[in-house]
DNA sequence: CGCAAGTACCTTTTT
DNA sequence: GGTACTTGCG
């Protein structure tokens, strides 16, 4: 008793009274509301500690359910070092990758092959447009994208073809062109990331053995993130629990910014109302942010309307004040970032006092496009940068069509990644080939791969008897598709008895696609080095050489992210969509492009529920800082090649003036009226948000931030409209000092463009 | 059939 | 600005 007392306090000392809540209410339905910083993840790793050390759970009956494989591994990790060998049978994984493992082991008992292909989003496309085109829909007309959308919508709410409502002409087609890609789904063995969750739903449903395996293999849930679950989700959180009711659910709705993907906030009233015996902890002090940064974020958040409110306090200092920067366009934006990185290297974190690292630094933005212009002032710099997402690695050309020969060696129905690799290099399997290939695979409902045997061992004329309507493969086609399926056979023959590398390497060598690769004269190279990393990146599953490492491997390729793999080894900044930023901190974070248009994204302003997760989109980042917060804008942003006037986000505006440092006085006005009278039009949010004087400043704080400076004997400032000898009238957008001279940003008319002029050299003059 | 050049549409966010 | 798909020629 006295061990179990000592072992209880030596985990729970240094939580707060709520953390400690948490962490001891281990029986029944429990909900835990964690505003952003408030240790939840500390609450979760010693709650677990807790089931193990002091509630003797064993490790294997426990299992927490993240939102990304990265959140997976760090908690891994962090049990590692807490529990040590005790942590070794926890299962932490995302609920694709727990599905996916389950559907592995039982999906045969619903007529699933168990070498089942995951589709990811282009799989998808692909298929859905196959059968789009089958039905003589055209995509013109209905976007591919749409229906996919409308598909994984239903899915995700466990409604399948025979349940779905058509309310309108789209959802007809959308209901034919479902039907036709499940069958084609079957018939190549694949699943969509939504049917690892319906199907696994089904399989608990329709197998009560299966799901009582599970209940008592998981006598212990968690689920992270339950703000963005979707019903599927909700569902078999719900099944899994069903016995043992061992339920702990950790959300924040205030941060809830994936509805688009289906999840359903709604999840966590119904939680409580599916679980009347739920207990409630709210998590609201924040551990992470400066008062000045948590004060901010709440007075945006407190905007939204359709919400609980919470108020989340803090211990920590008052801080530095936000500061609000500006550019001409996305370029400058980017390069007032990157000279402020520059002299915050030199200074220290007011938390450990040590100097700042770039690793302390991350850039977030809506959307990947942004990444951009700062990518090319990072090299301008020379600052090492982590880009995540955006162009994945996985997604590359190269690396997707070795993926693709690699899932035909493992499921040869697979007719996607058939599609993709068939003719690549080229080997005489044209368009018409294929097209008559897919044609007969539809009439006699058999995947391609199937269909190509068929011809093969029969005479081609049987299947022109059996179905005459279709254009049979000529002679040079038919030698032409056998060759590729024998090659394929060869190879599936071999993989039994070879690793990952050496697959590859027989892959690349036999398919003349090493060749193919190296003969390109421009790229070449470089795709062959993505190649050899590709294999690099096969190293750990070495030891183990059967078909089922191969499967392993897809699916962790399907399932795993790149943010996934990166590593925090190097010293770098990093750039992120603030979407991927959830669940991350950073001591600096500067936001950029506080625009409308943008955040709001403009295809997120019709709706006022969109609106509000735009909001929240915004919280989200804002709460990842913990000392210095920079949100930046540009007067310009380049949009598709063009580029349009922009103004500032209505979400700035939310901020009030005494937590914010700004940009001096009005550039904003006189930009526009030099240049940009379009600003105009939109007469809401220019005049409040970026006009207002900084009279309230209370932070002493010495900003070097490029817009703030205001040095008395500084003759230019932002804002100032000058006359060039050269190049006649521009608009002064930045002004920095530059070893005893000043340096000038100046935006000159159409013409000229922006220049970077000295101060003492420059024929220049201020007008007026 | 293969390749080069031209066009339409585009991405908001991701397991 | 870039890609994915189409057209047209050799």
């Amino acid at each position: 008793m006295y061990h179990v007392n000592r072992m209880t306090s030596k985990l729970i000392e240094d939580l707060n009274l709520q953390q400690q809540e948490a962490v001891q209410l281990t029986k029944g339905p429990l909900l835990i509301i964690a505003g952003p910083g408030s240790g939840k993840t500390r609450v979760i790793t010693h709650r677990i500690a807790y089931l193990i050390r002091v509630c003797g759970v064993p490790p294997r009956n426990i299992a927490v359910v993240t939102f990304t494989n990265k959140a997976a591994n760090e908690l891994k990790e962090r049990l590692h070092s807490m529990l040590g060998q005790d942590s070794i049978g926890i299962t932490a994984s995302t609920f694709h990758s727990l599905c996916a493992r389950i559907l592995r082991h039982h999906g045969s008992k619903i007529g699933l092959e168990n070498t089942f292909t995951i589709y990811d989003d282009s799989d998808q496309i692909t298929t859905i447009k196959r059968s789009m085109k089958e039905l003589g829909v055209d995509p013109k007309h209905i976007a591919p994208r749409a229906i996919q959308s409308a598909i994984s919508n239903a899915k995700s709410q466990l409604i399948e073809t025979s349940g779905f409502k058509c309310e309108s002409y789209f959802d007809e087609v959308v209901l034919r062109v479902f039907h036709r890609y499940e069958e084609l789904l079957t018939l190549g063995s694949g699943v969509d990331f939504d049917d690892l969750l319906l199907k696994t739903y089904s399989l608990f449903k329709n197998i009560p053995s299966v799901a009582h395996e599970y209940q008592d293999r998981f006598t212990y849930l968690m689920i992270d993130e339950f703000q963005d679950t979707n019903i599927a989700q909700y569902e078999i959180s719900k099944q899994l629990s069903d016995k043992h009711h061992n339920l702990c659910v950790v959300g924040d709705p205030d941060q809830s910014i994936y509805s688009w993907r289906n999840a359903d906030i709604r999840n966590i009233l119904t939680f409580q109302r599916d679980n009347p015996d739920t207990k409630v902890i709210s998590l609201e002090e924040n551990y992470r942010s400066t008062q000045t940064i948590l004060d901010a974020a709440q007075h945006i958040i407190s905007s939204n309307k359709k919400r609980i409110k919470k108020s989340l306090w803090t211990n920590n200092g008052i801080g530095y004040p936000i500061t609000i920067g500006e550019g001409y366009n996305e370029n400058e934006e980017a390069d007032i970032v990157l000279k402020t990185i520059q002299t915050l290297k030199q200074k220290r974190s007011i938390l450990t006092g040590q100097r700042y690292t770039l690793n302390d630094i991350a850039i977030m933005y809506r959307v990947n496009a942004q990444s951009r212009a700062l990518e090319d002032v990072c090299l301008k710099y020379s600052i090492p940068y982590q880009l995540i997402g955006g162009i994945k690695f996985y997604q590359r050309q190269e690396i997707r069509d070795i993926i693709g020969f690699l899932r035909i060696v493992l499921n040869p129905d697979d007719d996607a990644a058939l599609s993709r690799v068939i003719n690549v290099p080229a080997r005489g399997i044209g368009k018409k080939t294929v097209t008559g290939l897919v044609q007969l695979s539809m009439e006699l409902n058999l995947s391609m791969f199937s269909v190509i045997e068929l011809i093969d061992h029969d005479s081609s004329s049987e299947i022109d008897a059996m179905s005459h309507t279709i254009k049979i493969p000529n002679l040079r086609s038919s030698r032409s598709l056998k060759t590729f399926v024998e090659m394929i056979k060869t190879i599936q023959v071999e993989a039994d008895s070879l690793n990952l590398a050496k697959l590859i390497t027989i892959i690349l060598d036999r398919t003349g696609y090493k060749t193919y690769i190296l003969g390109d004269p421009d790229r070449g190279l470089e795709r062959w080095e993505n190649i050899q990393e590709f294999i690099n990146s096969t190293e750990s599953y070495l030891d183990n050489s059967s078909i089922n490492t191969l499967s392993e491997f897809l699916e962790s390729i399907a399932l795993v992210n790149d943010i996934d793999n990166l590593q925090n080894q190097k010293d770098t900044i990093t750039l992120i969509t603030l979407h991927q930023a959830k669940g991350l901190e950073f001591p600096i974070v500067f936001i950029i492009g506080m625009e409308e248009g943008l955040l709001p994204h403009a295809r997120s302003m019709d709706k006022e529920s969109e609106l509000e997760e735009e909001r929240r989109l915004a919280y989200v980042g804002i709460t990842r800082a913990k000392e210095r917060l920079y949100l930046m804008r540009a007067f310009r942003r380049g949009f598709r090649g063009g580029s349009e006037p922009s103004i500032p986000s209505r979400y700035l505006s939310e901020i009030p003036d005494n937590l914010i440092d700004k940009p001096s006085q009005s550039s904003v006005t006189r930009f526009a009226s030099t240049e940009d009278t379009e600003l105009f039009n939109n007469p809401s949010e220019t005049a409040g948000s970026l006009n207002r004087s900084s009279k309230h400043r209370s932070h002493t704080d010495k900003h070097t931030f490029a817009h703030s400076v205001e040095s008395p004997e500084l003759s230019f400032r932002t804002g100032d409209k000058v006359i060039h000898n050269a190049f006649g009238e521009g608009l002064v957008i930045n002004c920095v000092p530059s070893g005893g001279d000043f340096e000038l940003t100046v935006a000159f008319k159409v013409d000229h463009g922006i220049k970077r002029l000295l101060l003492s050299l420059a024929p220049i003059r201020k007008v007026k």
